[in-house]
DNA sequence: CCTTGATCCTCTAGTGGCTAGAGATTCTAG
DNA sequence: CTAGAATCTCTAGCCACTAGAGGATCAAGG
């Protein structure tokens, strides 16, 4: 092992500067250095940076990877805390998914709406400078 | 008129310090003020403003509703550019939605397998520690 | 006229999660 | 021994705001 810093983004897929930050705001630890004042990472920072990457591309905040990460390293622990932050993340992700979709919704009315003439009779202008006209038309 | 800015915001659902935010980013211009220094906004403001939080709420850029305001202000253009704008925006947002979609199966399953027992159990550190079994059934 | 309290002003700094770049040093292969 | 790749620290920038300090101004009531 023994890694530089860029090896250990080559094997964990996060990037050089991001390795850094998360050292800098703790979410891993400062690692050994050379003398000539390089970090060298090991096979647990390989485990510990994987775990994170995957997190966040699940979409957890870095506050909750903290909280994660502190009970991987509890193993006789509950994971009942785990459990209620995984479920009120994926409350949080079904409130955007519905977003997004009544936004799209929106959106592709407007698009469908537009005559592609003029701005003066476009509906995408048009619904954007006078909202009321689309929620009424909408709930009508 | 002659609105000071708390009343613009009320009228507009747009927040003081962000109508000023605006105003600093060239979104909106500057307005008049009274002697004692103070904004005072017309009725155009109004429009503009609400244009602005319409557009904000279907996600679009700030620089999209840059480009979305100066089409407004020329009614006899063509609005191929607004609907080029609106539908990139739109496969933005399907996008979005479908990574979301993605992400919301694997939490959900995670969630699903979670025995809420100890961690040492845990589907949920499980999976992040190791995506890779994740994945892998995903596939298979 | 004067006070009171709400509103307004500017300015700086913080949010989250990075990313970019400058300018200097260190490592490693040939 | 040298060249060039990789590393170091530090600052600043991204987006779209939001928060707060510390002070000025406005409108209404006494």
């Amino acid at each position: 092992m023994n890694l530089p810093i860029g090896e250990l983004a080559r094997r964990t897929g996060v990037k050089v500067p991001t390795i850094r930050f998360y050292e800098q705001i703790g979410l891993i630890a400062a690692p050994p250095r050379t003398e000539g004042n390089q970090r060298r990472y090991g096979k647990a920072e390989i485990d510990r940076l994987n775990f994170i990457r995957h997190a966040r591309e699940l979409g957890f905040e870095v506050d909750h990877i903290r909280e994660l990460l502190v009970m991987s390293q509890e193993p006789q622990a509950s994971c009942h805390q785990a459990d209620s932050i995984a479920k009120s993340h994926l409350r949080e992700v079904d409130r955007r998914i519905e977003r997004l979709q009544a936004l799209r919704g929106e959106l592709s009315r407007m698009i469908d709406e537009c005559g592609h003439g003029r701005i003066c009779d476009c509906r995408i202008i048009e619904v954007l400078a006078d909202h009321r006209q689309c929620v009424s038309e909408h709930v009508a």
